[in-house]
DNA sequence: GGGGAAGAGTGGTATAAAGTGGGGATTTGT
DNA sequence: ACAAATCCCCACTTTATACCACTCTTCCCC
């Protein structure tokens, strides 16, 4: 289970660091796609992303997904790897779509990871109105 | 598995640089044949063709395809070769038929790689009537 | 509490690879 | 024989990758 939330830079190579904490659980791969609505995007391990496209492929034999929704998110999708100092390279194409320029919110969300623009980040925070947790607590 | 989208420009001797994600994957040839519907091009990884091919020919025994199918899908595959840059050549005919001219979208798309013409391509991406990734993230 | 070691985050540089454009010889078809 | 298409090189620009260097924090251990 993934938790916390980090602050980083990104450099104008599309550098960017893994929080030590995440990235521990990636055996020196992972990969990162739009996440649906393009309000962020979303790291996956190797494990959790197959087992996703697999969820995806067998919704559309059934008929019950799109072909371009099947590619929006395989061509969406990236490969990464990390550097020495466990960097990754966030494309420019993926950097555009979240509108993530010198710096980026890492964010544990429980079953994934997700890389946010620190303003739409702030967005969510403010989001109070669905704030309902007496249901749950 | 095939991911990411890559922008290539399509010269006038109709050559495209193959993305190097996908080269390495071909052993020095490959397939591409028009898409059903002609929408985009697809391109296959030779052990890929032969098994599409197979699984046509399996239909058409069953009577589940069309001769008129099988016409239509062998005849307008072409093999293909890479040049030391890593380039391939499109003959007129399939640029023709997906609309290609001075430029491609080339897409890994989970089992198969399509290439496209950008505009069309960008119609792919504003289908968002199909997104409902919740059902499968 | 202080000193040292280890790890995390950031920045820069050098080298290799990828992508693009073009020339000229060879082949193909008319 | 001629024009068009194809193939095979070569050259250049941009981008990615692998290294190396430095700072700052944290965590031990004395």
């Amino acid at each position: 289970m993934h938790l916390g939330k980090y602050h980083r830079s990104v450099d104008d190579k599309g550098r960017i660091a893994m929080p030590a904490t995440f990235r521990d659980a990636f055996e020196d791969a992972g990969y990162i796609a739009k996440a649906p609505g393009h309000h962020c995007l979303t790291a996956y391990l190797p494990g959790d992303f197959t087992a996703t496209i697999e969820r995806l492929e067998s919704l559309l034999r059934e008929g019950q997904a799109t072909q371009n929704e099947y590619r929006q998110f395989t061509s969406s999708a990236v490969e990464i790897s990390f550097d020495a100092q466990g960097r990754f390279r966030l494309p420019r194409e993926l950097r555009d779509a979240a509108r993530i320029e010198a710096s980026a919110i890492v964010a544990g969300v429980g079953t994934r990871i997700e890389i946010w623009n620190p303003d739409l980040w702030a967005g969510v925070e403010a989001d109070t109105d669905s704030l309902r947790g007496e249901r749950w607590l």
